[in-house]
DNA sequence: GTGGTCTAGACCACC
DNA sequence: GTGGTCTAGACCACA
């Protein structure tokens, strides 16, 4: 498994748990792979992925029983889509706006660019 | 002067010049502040400014006399909007459109968003 | 049944046990349940439910007939009496007194509080 | 420096620098110790001392400027003493009431005890 | 100098 | 088997 630079390693792996969530991949309920588990099977220490787990409880998406392992919360899906909801229109999209602005892009070019970008993946 | 926390401040305090020079707020062949004047202005360690400058000389943005100071270089314009728009559709639009997809918004939405928020800002 | 998470599980289960026996519920010489019996009615793995009896049984609280049970010791009320005496007084009073220094709280806030506390859960 | 074995060393260090804001030895504002400093006075490990700083960071207890150090919040006052207040009432309070009950004892055998403390603590 | 992250490895209590 | 904590040590970016 590889990793950008640009992001902690243990907050990239929360991302790949949201969207596993968002994408109903772990269901409500599920429980999630162990610490060890997870960090076998992804390469990184497991001190690493017990950290992405920690941050994700504290979030109130995956939660623990003793002895057990973690589960997905029963809101798990509606915390993560308000968190990325929130974070995408408060702190994402201004600065997106921002730079189109400067780059004189408007929005049929974005989606110009998106259609493209649909095409790609179905490619 | 407040910075974010997600990126290092002399790259915020690169792109606020960047801005700048986009904006043709600094001009071609202009003068712009010194390193001490700059940091003084936006309360940062003198370091800092220079990190920045050095970045922006790297790039060919601005360029040094020594001994009298920084000034905008001749095509600095277009480096910059080269390298924006570069970074732009290579590295954020692909995760703009995965986190659009994984939220199941559109480009109208976008739109529409982004209106909102400003109106919310102007509130 | 639900358990804290700051206490290991098997502790308080072998808490409640001992306020069965300080409130007379369970006499002394009274068989009590079965590991089994418990375990399914709590809902916690046998493991659990046989760790709590083999601590209270070091105690010399309950003690094993081999084949038969589990049943209250003769003198189980006065150890529980006495270790949760000792217990109160010397652990857990110097830290409460500790706190309520710190938050600034009398001895008849403490009443106050308390009954404050009582009739909010009956509302 | 020595910690209890009840708890989490990372959280106790956390409540020290509680008490330490709380009667004012920290004021709001102040730069608290580094944690290479900390780490090296109470003799733990940096990753511990860290553990605790951050805890107490997403708390809004303490704040962070980059590579400068940690700073006690605006309200932090407040928080700490909101939280442990809270902490008291819903959490200990109860407990030591139903201690309380079955031990038979009442407020006024407490408040003994407690005058008791105090003029122990006095000498 | 500052904090932040990661790895490695150990020990422990608990289920 | 599970997670939780701690230590040790390294590397890095940043101010």
């Amino acid at each position: 498994m590889e990793f950008r630079q640009d992001q902690a390693i243990y907050l990239q792996i929360a991302d790949i748990i949201c969207e596993n969530i968002l994408t109903d991949s772990w269901k409500e309920g599920d429980r999630i792979p162990s610490i060890r588990e997870l960090s076998v099977s992804i390469e990184v220490n497991p001190n690493t992925a017990m950290r992405s787990y920690s941050y994700l409880q504290e979030l109130g998406i995956i939660f623990n029983q003793r002895g057990i392992g973690y589960f997905v919360a029963d809101r798990a899906r509606d915390i993560v889509l308000e968190l990325k909801k929130n974070n995408f229109i408060n702190r994402e999209l201004p600065r997106i706006f921002k730079t189109m602005d400067l780059l004189h892009l408007n929005c049929d070019d974005l989606a110009e660019l998106y259609a493209a970008h649909t095409r790609e993946n179905k490619a």
